[in-house]
DNA sequence: CTTTTGACGTGAC
DNA sequence: TGTCACGCCAAAA
């Protein structure tokens, strides 16, 4: 697989996430590690920040619920209008939680 | 070509 | 949970 068609991959499992719901950049890795043979969560923070815009971005957050640096304020906004479960400026990983098979 | 730099994760404390 | 060190890997310097 191609570092193109990694991007491609990455950028269509995030268009997936449901409204509300949220990935971490380690599980968007995990989910696409048999087709991709790779599982570097920093590659796809890497991806989403050259090539996010265009995909809900937002719906994506490190493990501890972070929003992504120098985004925070937009990606809350946005998170809040689609009643994604927030705990302050965090996003409640636990029961926002989303896996491709949903 | 080598070094540094990140939208990161995990295990140790 | 919070901090720290370390592993990771492509892109930028």
């Amino acid at each position: 697989m191609t570092p193109e068609e990694y991007v491609e991959a990455v950028l269509d499992l995030v268009e997936r996430i449901p409204p509300g719901r949220v990935m971490s950049y380690g599980a968007v890795a995990d989910a696409l590690a048999e087709r991709s043979g790779r599982t570097s969560a920093r590659l796809v923070g890497s991806i989403m920040a050259r090539h996010g815009g265009g995909v809900p971005w937002h719906r994506v957050v490190n493990a501890a619920g972070r929003l992504p640096p120098g985004h925070e304020r937009e990606a809350r906004a946005r998170l809040r209008a689609e009643g994604t479960p927030l705990r302050g400026d965090r996003v409640d990983i636990a029961t926002a939680a989303w896996r491709p098979e949903d």
